[in-house]
DNA sequence: AACTATTCATAACT
DNA sequence: TAGTTATGAATAGTT
C-alpha cells in the first residue's frame, strides 16, 4: 500500500480542516500524556487551552483553579524574595508587541504602511493576500450555492402546497357544480374521482423535479423559485 | 540483544529514582508536545505542573499569567474573589482583546474562520479584501516605475561618463603616438577613434558592473542599465 | 547521559 | 466525523 505517512515540519497547518483534524487528534493525545504523567510519577497539573477560533479546553489533575490559585501563590513567593518591582512589565511588552505587530500586518495586507517593504516581500504579501481572497470566493460560493439550494427546495414546498390548494379549489368547484357539466359527461363517479387525484400527483413530482434540477428555465412555476432570494443582484 | 521494554501501567511508579527519571523525561516530552501543538494549530496554552516534591514546571505559548487570565475571563463561573491575588489588570485585558480581535480580522483575511459572518459581512470582507490587494499593486507599480525611471537615468548618466571617458582616451591616445601604426593604417582616424572608444567603453562597463552586480557575464552597453538595481536578484 | 527495542502517537487516507 | 494503517516519535529498561 502506498505509504501513509510523512515526518511534518513544525509549523502553522496551512489548511484549516487539516489543522482542525491535528488539533483535535494531537490534543486528545496531549491530554492524555498529561493524565498519565501525573499518575505515573505523582504530580500535580493544569491544562489550559485556547483554540484559534477562542474554544476553551482544559484538563487537570484535580480542579484547574486549585492548580491556577497554587501556582499564582508559588509565583508570589516567588517574586517577594527576588524582584517584586518588575512583575508585569515584560508581558504588557510583549502582549504591545504583537499587538503592534498584527495591527502593521494589517494595515500592509490594507495597501498601507509599505515602505518598509521591498519587491520581494511585497510579492510574498500579493501572494498572501490573493490566497485569502481565493479562499473567501470559495467560502462565499459554497454559501451561496447552500442558499440557492435551501431555497429551490422552499420553492417546491410551496409548489406543493399550491397544488394542494389548487386541488382544494377544484373539490370545492365541483361540489359548488362549477364543472357540472364535465361530470355529466362522465359515467361513473368514482373514475371523475380518480383523474382529479391523479392530477394532482402529477403536479406535485413535477414540483420535486424543480426542487432537484437547479438549471431548469422553462415555464411559470421557476419563476416561483427565484423569489425571495435576496443576493440575486 | 534481550528485549529492552515492556509495556508499562498507569499507575504510581514505586521506585523513587525510576519515578524521577520517567518524570524528568515524560515532562520534557510532554512540553515539547504542548509547543508542537501551538505551532501546529496555531492555538494558545499554559501548562502547570507541581512535581511530587513541589517544584514548579510551567509553559506556555505566550506567558503563563496571559492565558490563566484570558482562562478566567472566559469562565464566568469562577470566582474571582477565590484569587484575589490575580490582579486583572484592565488595560491588559484590553490589550488581549484587540489582539484577539487583529488575530481573529487576520484569519478572516486568510479566508479562514468566516463561519460567523453572513453574506453581507462576507462582501464587505471580500471588498476590503481587494481594495487592500489593488492598493498594494498600485504601491508595487509606482515603486516598479520608479526604479526603472532611475535605472534609465544612472544608465544615461554612465553612457555620459563612457563617453567623456572615451575622449579622453582618445586624445591621450593621439597624443602620445601609441598606435600610430594602426592609425597609419586607416584612412580615416574618426573611423579608429571610434574602435578604440568602444574597446575602452567596454573596460569601464566591466569595471562598474563588477563593483555593484557580481554575476555579470553578459556583452557591453546593455549592462549599464543593470547597475544598482537593488532588487534583481 | 546514551542507547535501542518496543510501545505509542499520529499523518495521510477512506 | 470517525476508522485504518504505516510511519514517526516517545520512551522503558538497560548500559
Amino acid at each position: 500500500m502506498k505509504p501513509t505517512r510523512e515526518k511534518i515540519k513544525i509549523r502553522k497547518i496551512d489548511n484549516l480542516p487539516a489543522r482542525q483534524v491535528t488539533f483535535s487528534k494531537r490534543r486528545r493525545g496531549f491530554l492524555k500524556k498529561a493524565a498519565e504523567l501525573s499518575v505515573l510519577c505523582d504530580c500535580e497539573y493544569a491544562v489550559i487551552i485556547f483554540s484559534a477560533t477562542g474554544k476553551l479546553f482544559q484538563s487537570s489533575s484535580s480542579n484547574t483553579k486549585d492548580v491556577i490559585a497554587r501556582y499564582i501563590e508559588h509565583n508570589e513567593n516567588v517574586e517577594k524574595l527576588e524582584l517584586p518591582s518588575l512583575k508585569l512589565q515584560p508581558d504588557r511588552i510583549k502582549l504591545s508587541k504583537e499587538l503592534a505587530d498584527k495591527s502593521r500586518i494589517l494595515r500592509q495586507m490594507n495597501g498601507e504602511d509599505l515602505e518598509g517593504l521591498n519587491i520581494d516581500e511585497l510579492q510574498i504579501l500579493e501572494k498572501d493576500i490573493k490566497g485569502g481572497l481565493s479562499r473567501l470566493l470559495r467560502s462565499k460560493e459554497d454559501r451561496t450555492m447552500s442558499e440557492i439550494l435551501a431555497l429551490e427546495a422552499k420553492g417546491a414546498e410551496l409548489l406543493e402546497a399550491n397544488n394542494q390548494l389548487r386541488q382544494r379549489i377544484g373539490m370545492f368547484s365541483v361540489a359548488n357544480g362549477n364543472i357540472a357539466g364535465v361530470i355529466a359527461l362522465e359515467s361513473d363517479t368514482s373514475t371523475t374521482e380518480e383523474s382529479l387525484s391523479s392530477e394532482s400527483g402529477t403536479n406535485a413530482s413535477n414540483c420535486c423535479a424543480n426542487s432537484s434540477s437547479p438549471d431548469d428555465d422553462s415555464g411559470d412555476e421557476t419563476l416561483c423559485l427565484k423569489l425571495g432570494l435576496p443576493y440575486c443582484g
